[in-house]
RNA sequence: UCCUCGGUAGCUCAAUCGGCAGAGCGGGUGGCUGUUAACCACUAGGUUGUAGGUUCGAGUCCUACCCGAGGAGCCA
């Protein structure tokens, strides 16, 4: 019986008799030939079936198979510089698990309506693989980080009692008998998180309602929000620096020819490193303004003013202190400038745009209470929160970032929508 | 919600001035001993998004609607 192997690990095994399990990703024939694409999540393989050395039978099987039937192959396996990968399987035995039905997906184009209507089965491609494994090794990047210093990780919830941010952007829904949100941040819960352990993560989906229809936006996201306790702005900014350097270092390490079946310009990736260049609010308008791009002084930055300000730069760029009236209301006013919020976005290079916001939280419980009246939110909601402020108020900060834009970003993409096995779009509810 | 573009075979697309709806892939049949999205020959496959209108004649022009994509606003 021949020893069942992965074709991720196919290299030692060579010259010996193995059995592979999978899926067949495309054939060819030659007469007397068949060429059979062989692929298990691990890896693809070229096994080819000599009529000479096979029985009639077996033979006749590989007519029979189509795209993506499940079989099992057992052969030799031989070095040949003829088969991509270098390695191929020489049929000795065939057993077919199930002759697959008119397969969807064929290797030929297909538009993005047709795909993301097969998602299901379009995560069998390779392309899929490659952006997928990225957006694996990223997850696992950013929980090493924080894990390796010294963060506890504590989950937000996802159902919440109240808006952190206003109500528009909010998916409600029923919760015996009164009504609840799906949490578009878990920020608040992680202030909290801060003053119980001093580092403290959340990473969990996260909920907004807007109706954008851009290449940047999901209806569900994943986000990966930190909060330190005696942490002010500047130790906010270097932290995420530290943080976006080793993720990219970490996806450059481990995922070169993921990078490569995407064809990502690694040139570009590798130049992340940290010091990130830091631009006040004013810096920012200032290179609008010298780039002679319409802006008016004193409103948030739209799609195409982040890609101007990115593009004066070849790393993420940390552009800090917005005007305090366009920020949400926890966000902290500077004292040197108490228009100013003490807040930092983080542009990704290359037009990517924002990957993180975040910034220093306000501590001091009556400026608090003030805020939440001047943006005329229901106090009683938060009263929770104004406890963090009320049993031992320390300076923190902290921020969030979106996984699917980091991953977008690494990966090169022209769309969110690939960074995420099922996405929910405005439009898209399935599969 | 607004702006722009689109909807033709299972899929990706073509169809000139308004004049016979076509190709590649996929399916089927046959061929080929080293293919790399293999190739070659043959073959089946259509209510041109929906409803009206103009016209001798509409995939093509007009009106309304439906669906989708990109962008704006908003955001990670």
């Amino acid at each position: 019986m021949a020893e069942k192997v992965y074709i991720g690990d196919i290299a030692d095994h060579a010259g010996k008799e193995v059995a592979v399990t999978g899926w067949l990703y495309n054939k060819r024939s030659s007469g007397k030939l068949w060429f059979l694409q062989v692929r298990d999540g691990t890896g693809l393989i070229q096994a080819v079936v000599f009529k000479g050395s096979v029985s009639e039978v077996l033979f006749q099987r590989c007519e029979e198979i189509t795209q993506e039937s499940s079989i099992t192959v057992v052969g030799t396996v031989a070095e040949d510089k003829r088969s991509a990968g270098g390695f191929e399987l020489q049929v000795t035995d065939l057993q077919v698990d199930q002759v697959a039905q008119d397969y969807p997906i064929t290797p030929k184009e297909h538009g993005t309506t047709f795909l993301m209507d097969h998602r299901h089965l379009w995560l069998r491609s390779s392309r899929q693989h490659a952006i997928l494994r990225i957006r694996h090794e990223i997850v696992g990047a950013c929980r090493d980080f924080f894990d390796g210093r010294g963060f506890t990780l504590v989950d937000a919830p996802v159902f919440t009692p109240n808006a952190c941010e206003g109500t528009s952007t909010l998916f409600e829904t029923e919760y015996f008998g009164s009504k609840a949100y799906l949490t578009q941040s878990g920020q608040l819960y992680m202030e909290a998180g801060a003053m119980a352990f001093g580092k403290a993560y959340c990473f969990g989906p996260t909920f907004r309602a807007e109706k954008s229809k851009t290449r940047r936006h999901l209806t569900e996201f994943w986000m990966i929000e930190p909060e330190v306790a005696y942490m002010d702005l500047n130790g906010d900014m270097e932290l995420a620096e530290d943080f976006i350097s080793y993720i990219v270092k970490r996806v450059l390490d481990n995922r070169r020819p993921e990078l490569e079946k995407l064809e990502r310009n690694t040139e570009a990736l590798a130049k992340v490193v940290k010091p990130f260049p830091r631009l006040s609010y004013d810096d920012a308008a200032a290179i609008l303004k010298e780039k002679e791009v319409e802006f008016e002084y004193g409103s948030d930055f739209g799609g195409a003013d982040e890609t101007v300000i990115s593009e004066a730069f070849d790393k993420p760029v940390m552009v800090h202190r917005y005007p305090a009236a366009i920020k949400a209301f926890y966000m902290k006013n500077d004292p040197d400038d108490p228009s100013k919020a003490l807040c930092v976005d983080v542009l990704a290079p290359e037009g990517y745009g924002e990957i993180i916001g975040g910034g220093q939280r306000e501590d001091d419980l009556s400026v608090l209470e003030a805020k939440i009246k001047e943006h005329e939110l229901p106090a009683e909601a938060f009263e929770w929160y104004l406890d963090l402020r009320r049993y031992g108020t320390v300076p923190h900060a902290g921020f969030g970032m979106g996984i699917e834009r980091a991953v977008s970003w690494i990966c090169g993409l022209s769309h969110v929508r690939e960074t995420i096995p099922f996405p929910r779009l405005m439009h898209r509810l399935t599969p």
